[in-house]
DNA sequence: TGGCTTTATGGTAGCGTTTCCATCGCCGCT
DNA sequence: AGCGGCGATGGAAACGCTACCATAAAGCCA
């Protein structure tokens, strides 16, 4: 800044100006300062500005892994409205544990972000408690909690896999079994595991443990889970899947074993993911709003950090049933 | 830090050296000194230790968009790294636009970041001048440049096809379509498609117009493009697409056609996604080490950023053929 | 024409750290 | 006992920038 202002002939606050107060800065002078700026190739330092000026224009992001395409894509829809905002995104992974999720937010916390965008809805009371003391806007994305930290993007997990089951219920499926990925911290899959036990016992419907079938993450673990699960229950006449990864491959196992989808076994998923409505049979799902989740989140947060008084802190942004032909 | 200082009853600088300096102060200062940390809930200002040090702890990251596996997978290897060694990423979407990765690689350098994470190979004039004069550490990332900027990361997206469709010509076809997503600027896509022409026509074999296709993005894409190539060009006995999301879509079309693969239809794929193993039938293609290219795309910015000298500053990742049942 | 406002620019003091150098005891050696 | 040296601590400057106030020049009106 120093070069500029010696080169162009003024001093460094006169840069400083040109560079963000529109009209304080006379024209023929201006010319000369983005002259010397383009010649130079300077590029000014966010780091400094970010220390006197207390706003780094920095969002930092918790989430569990990116190579999971459902937080993918709200990063993906939240990174759009705060890129267009000015806004950049520092990432972390925390990996499904609560210990790495406080660890990465203490570190990010000292870089000075000016809001936190956070997965599911829980966390450590440590994590809790440096987010209230840091006074810093926070969302907590894709769970409505009971107790939200500040503001919320999500939906019920419990409702919406409640729905998905009431819909295989109507359909006439009374045995109903349950393949879902090794639970941990995960709020959702917390929420989805009671959706079942209390949507069936509504219903009057038996939900043994033989029933339930915890799997391997991805796909192939659908796909063994779904043969084991056959051993242990071939009275099943359906297999709701905590989502649609694990149904998907399900489905493939039926079509390797030969069992016909919906009439042998019906089939549900969670999440809608873009295979659903292309697997043969098309999959029964419930679609959650994932991108518009993470835009929910960068609204909020803009809306919050323009001074605005967010008067309804809590989105539900809720979810829709597809009703497919697989159940 | 102040606060803490004067609570501990000692200097600012001391303050400071309890953060760093492993042995530099005695035992009682120390504990005194973390005390006051503790109770305060102290966290440091990173933003005014990286203007000082010059050294921000983080590195930036330009990616076409995080919700796309292959690059969320590339990211997360490269995080976990990343993250072990204490730099934080930062994450830009550049849609695929030239103009866009110049202009967020303008506003990320100004942060300041210890390294640059670069998605493929085709850059803007003005992107690579301001890297070379930025003097930051580089590394291009999915392909093997030319004239790399700095470092790489990458596999030859040319030689991978060519494998895959040698292999198919090896199986004895020899009417072989091509069906890829929009090209733009995404050199890969570049790369793949001139292997489809010169690997088939060093075989001897035609590649007339009418036997490629462009497709949407998407799986529901591939199958649209199934349907419309099996139109305007019935004889082929093989489909090459440039990835396993368009490749599952044709597959998956096909099987609501009831086309015969690869009996009546050959397809093959480039990625080697999880759900090229698990589809019926299982899909050949060819394995990209997405996330190993994260981890040595980090480890070269480790290397680097540790002071030694990279001697080997292109690194070739290579690929695998997959043969499995559909060609 | 003189005082007043307005416009254009500059000087200086921080922002919260770390780095560099100075200071002060205290230990051990001769 | 005196001196060199070392370990522990502090003071002040600096990192690159912007906020705040000051100043100078230029316009304006009666």
């Amino acid at each position: 800044m120093v070069d500029v202002a010696r080169r162009a002939g003024v001093a460094t606050v006169t840069v400083s100006r040109v560079l963000h107060e529109a009209d304080k800065v006379a024209p023929a002078t201006r010319a000369r300062v983005e002259a010397a700026i383009a010649e130079l190739g300077y590029l000014p330092n966010l780091v400094a500005r970010s220390l006197v000026a207390a706003r780094t224009g920095m969002v930092a992001a918790l989430i569990p892994t990116i190579d999971n395409s459902l937080h993918a894509e709200m990063i993906q829809g939240m990174d759009e409205r705060c890129a267009a905002a000015g806004l950049h995104l520092l990432i972390g992974c925390t990996a499904f544990s609560l210990e790495v999720e406080e660890r990465m937010l203490r570190a990010f916390l000292s870089r000075q972000p000016e809001a936190v965008y956070l997965t599911g809805s829980n966390h450590s009371p440590a994590t809790r408690t440096m987010l209230k003391a840091s006074r810093v806007p926070v969302v907590e994305v894709a769970s409505l909690p009971e107790l939200p930290i500040d503001m919320v993007a999500g939906y019920s997990s419990f409702h919406a896999a409640g729905t998905v089951l009431r819909h295989l219920i109507e359909r006439g499926y009374r045995r109903i079994g349950y393949v879902h990925s090794p639970i941990g911290v995960n709020d959702r899959l917390v929420e989805r595991h009671r959706a079942y036990l209390e949507t069936l016992a509504a219903a009057g419907l038996e939900t043994p443990e033989a029933w339930r079938f915890e799997s391997e993450l991805g796909m192939a673990g659908g796909g063994r889970a779904l043969a084991r699960l056959r051993q242990q229950a071939p009275e099943l006449d359906a297999v709701f899947c905590s989502t649609d990864v694990l149904a998907v491959g399900v489905l493939l196992e039926c079509l390797r074993q030969g069992i016909s989808v919906p009439g042998e076994l019906a089939v549900a998923g969670f999440d809608d993911l873009p295979i659903a409505a292309e697997i043969v049979p098309a999959l029964t799902t419930v679609r959650i709003p994932r991108r518009r989740m993470g835009e929910v989140a960068a609204g909020l947060i803009l809306r919050r950090l323009g001074g605005e008084a967010v008067a309804e802190p809590v989105v539900d942004l809720g979810f829709e049933l597809q009703v497919r032909a697989s159940a």
